[in-house]
DNA sequence: TTTGCAATGTTAGCAGCTCTCACATATGTT
DNA sequence: AACATATGTGAGAGCTGCTAACATTGCAAA
């Protein structure tokens, strides 16, 4: 990385090498999901949309797939900042903080659907590069820190702790899918998500307060 | 020349019309999605299976993705069905139930899981193809019979039936999603999916009505 | 500076896919 | 028997992902 230095213009000069292929390639499917779906995604469109040959790609990606799992852990990033910065708008361990967070979830899928659905549809027999792995299981985390502060002093036991926490990421992951399947215009239309997670979330922590203190 | 007839080979009818070809490309691509994945399912496998040429299914169906459709339509009313005996296994207006057509629904995914993601990964704009659409519908009105009878005698009003439905529909559609795609193997392996969605239905019901009780 | 190597890009081309068009063959109705 | 229709085939256009051989550039040691 080049430390200050006047030129913030990434002047292309020699048009052979394009200098940030890699990232430029990320940005142009990135864009080219949002617009067509993550199934007809095409890396030749990328190649002309960075206005590289088709060959190109492959000097930073094994192949195709490779680069999707590169957008997927750059998305499972920006939702556990989503989510941080969610939880931490309200007081640790209260319900809103939980509710915040799922809200935040929900949001991040309704502003991305293709991204959501290529983070979480891998359903790929290698384990989707480690990277996005421990990627994904950082966003739960963030999760599990929320519900163990909402435990309160004890914090419960590790499944306790799953115990609320696994069924609340159901309720926001669901709604999610079924929000970017356009799955409630038939049947809901009109439906709120925000206030969906709000009471499903206070409703399930109720019961399940109610339940651990028989 | 004598074309015809006789031929020690019991000739297999004509073997130019194959007679049930929608059905067996149909068959066929479900078997391909099945092993392959939905993503990289081609039509020309299809045909090979069937054994017939690639120009065959357009006889039948509009393109690729109409016979898509289809199978996602031949789905919903197979789960539609299996929603309808898991709840009659238990009392009408019953928790269990409820919980019985959760389960049912998760196990549905779980046994087929392509198929349960192209069923409700179709972010097609154009309204997919009515049939699929309204299978969809009767998929959901299920729940919200079963919703109507768990409410008692009053049944509620309608947006009232939509407030505990939906939330409960997007639990066991969103532990299906996380089921399918090992989401859960990073995070909480060896979730007993069965006991989560139990546990889940319980104790939102005992929330939402808590609070109706209000 | 010069020289050599590794990184990164290009062109050409193979194989496979979707889909179309003209043509072939079977089915059924009159 | 003869026509109209439904259903299949073969050839081919226009894509795609990916590879191989070659070209250009940047960097670092000589």
């Amino acid at each position: 990385m080049d430390t200050s230095s006047g030129g913030e213009e990434t002047a292309k000069k020699s048009s052979y090498h394009h200098g940030h292929l890699r990232e430029a390639l990320l940005d142009a499917a990135h864009l080219l999901i949002a617009e067509h779906g993550p199934e007809d995604f095409t890396l030749a469109e990328a190649c002309r949309r960075a206005g590289v040959s088709t060959a190109a790609p492959y000097r930073h990606f094994a192949d195709r797939s490779a680069l999707i799992d590169a957008l997927a852990a750059r998305g499972f990033t920006q939702l556990t900042g989503r989510l941080r910065t969610a939880r931490d708008r309200h007081e640790q361990g209260s319900v809103q903080s939980i509710v915040s967070m799922g809200q935040a979830y929900v949001a991040f899928a309704a502003a991305e659907p293709a991204l959501f659905r290529l983070m979480f549809g891998r359903h790929r027999l290698p384990p989707p590069t480690e990277q996005a792995m421990t990627e994904g299981a950082g966003c739960f985390n963030v999760l599990l820190e929320a519900v163990v502060a909402w435990l309160g002093k004890t914090g419960g036991t590790p499944a306790e702790q799953l115990d609320i926490a696994v069924p609340l990421w159901t309720i926001v992951h669901g709604t999610s899918h079924l929000l970017i399947d356009h799955d409630f215009d038939n049947v809901a239309p009109g439906t709120d998500v925000d206030e969906l997670v709000a009471r499903a979330t206070e409703a399930f922590l109720a019961g399940a307060s109610a339940k651990g203190r028989e």
